[in-house]
DNA sequence: TTTCAGTCAATATA
DNA sequence: TATATTGACTGAAA
């Protein structure tokens, strides 16, 4: 069901009345915004690198699942939000005048909110592309810049410093995620078959800690120990191979995260196991690890990382990180132009299928093939979303079935 | 004080 | 209209 949020056009024709949006799932169940749910079931983390707050919404997710009527209930939620929003709609037509609006339903969006927006919002910021390439170099250069170098930067692009400094705080924060998951595949793709225990994973795990995968850039490590440069080369990659795993972690987190999870594994790395992503190697593409091959190889074997291949770009995207991030050919590019479209990873997780619920599930996370059409980085991304997706709502359910714990461990 | 994780929310895209 | 992206913010940890 995970992956049917993810929704597709397609899936929303289908069942326009029956889909479960990111939005009143995340903002119902969640506690989320959309965006957010967007982002999590994108980008999942690994488990074990999961803060507390960050499991949050798995566990309530395990929840949502341990309810016999949870589909029922968001569906309610739904056509109680249409009404209200409906009323609404009418009343404000209707008798745009005489506002004492009701404004009953639970509405919190654009609640008359008496509020006038006084507070000026500012702005968003929109950096221009330009822009994003030269702070893309940059941090190339230096992920880490010191307050001068900023200053610099600022400067230079005719920014705010804050801007600046939110920017390399995003920016290696995202491509941290992305190296989970590029770290995943390269993993799953060399180990192929190595056994995924428990005890390799979690030991995996202990090392995969952010930083390590390595090729050090020249950049001056982040000032205590912290994680550097790596990631800026790996950048590319990250992006590219983003596609293909990040559903797994947020599986294995499904798996483990539950309540119902085998308290035996829950220490261990939220990933999923090869096993699942293997399918995703379909068309038997990009099975070679990725470039950034000193994590992969080292890590080898490591269930942990494993993903679903899709990052079949990887080659593309590695040569491109290779290329020198002045030439101004930053590696990002090389990741849109990477993608390719490989089938769409069926969501069968919900085997009992054909019921209602199934199919709101399946709705909510799916995702449509017809995208595939455009971006190849998208198509992918969202195969491997779909798979990610897929292997979470399988482990959520399996979990969720589960009667043996119930204790949750945070 | 800095970095990071997590998230919001505006807005871009489909 | 739904989902994806991304600049900014918050709180915690070091």
């Amino acid at each position: 069901w995970l992956t049917s949020l993810k929704s597709s056009r397609r899936a929303r024709k289908c069942a326009p009345n029956s889909a479960l949006g990111q939005r009143l799932f995340g903002e119902t169940i969640l506690g989320l915004t959309q965006g957010s749910v967007s982002d999590l079931l994108a980008r999942p983390k690994p488990w074990h690198k999961l803060s507390l707050k960050g499991r949050e919404p798995f566990v309530r997710m395990q929840l949502w699942l341990n309810d016999p009527n949870n589909v029922e209930k968001l569906m309610d939620m739904k056509r109680m939000e249409k009404k209200a929003y409906m009323k609404r709609r009418h009343s404000s037509v209707s008798d745009s005048q005489s506002c004492e609006s009701s404004s009953a339903g639970i509405d919190y969006s654009q609640g008359a909110s008496p509020q006038p927006q006084h507070q000026l919002k500012k702005p968003r910021v929109v950096l221009a592309p330009e822009e994003k390439e030269a702070l893309k170099r940059a941090y190339q250069q230096k992920p880490y810049p010191s307050p001068k170098t900023i200053e610099e930067l600022a400067t230079q692009l005719n920014l705010k410093t804050s801007t600046v400094i939110n920017w390399f705080h995003n920016y290696r924060s995202r491509i941290r995620r992305e190296l989970f998951i590029e770290e995943i595949q390269a993993g799953s793709q060399s180990q192929a078959g190595s056994s995924d225990s428990p005890s390799a994973r979690s030991s995996r795990a202990a090392h995969s800690s952010e930083g390590d995968s390595c090729d050090g850039v020249d950049a001056e490590g982040p000032p205590e120990g912290k994680p550097s440069g790596p990631e800026a080369d790996e950048y590319s990659n990250a992006t590219t191979k983003s596609q293909g795993g990040q559903a797994e972690s947020a599986l294995e987190a499904g798996e483990e995260a539950l309540p119902g999870a085998r308290p035996s594994e829950r220490a261990e790395p939220f990933l999923l196991g090869a096993e699942s992503l293997e399918d995703t190697d379909d068309e038997g593409r990009l099975k070679a690890p990725r470039q950034s091959s000193p994590a992969g190889s080292q890590r080898s074997g490591e269930a942990l990382e494993t993903l679903p291949n899709s990052a079949t770009e990887g080659d593309a995207s590695t040569s491109a990180a290779s290329t020198s991030v002045l030439t101004g050919e930053s590696s990002y590019k090389s990741k849109e132009s990477s993608e390719k479209i490989s089938s769409v990873p069926s969501t069968s997780s919900t085997p009992a299928a054909g019921s209602q619920k199934a199919n709101s599930l399946q709705s909510l996370f799916s995702f449509s093939e017809a995208a595939s059409s455009r971006n190849t980085r998208d198509s992918s991304l969202r195969k491997k979303k779909a798979a990610n997706l897929n292997n979470i709502i399988h482990r959520l359910e399996k979990a969720a079935s589960r009667e043996e714990a119930v204790e949750w461990e945070f």
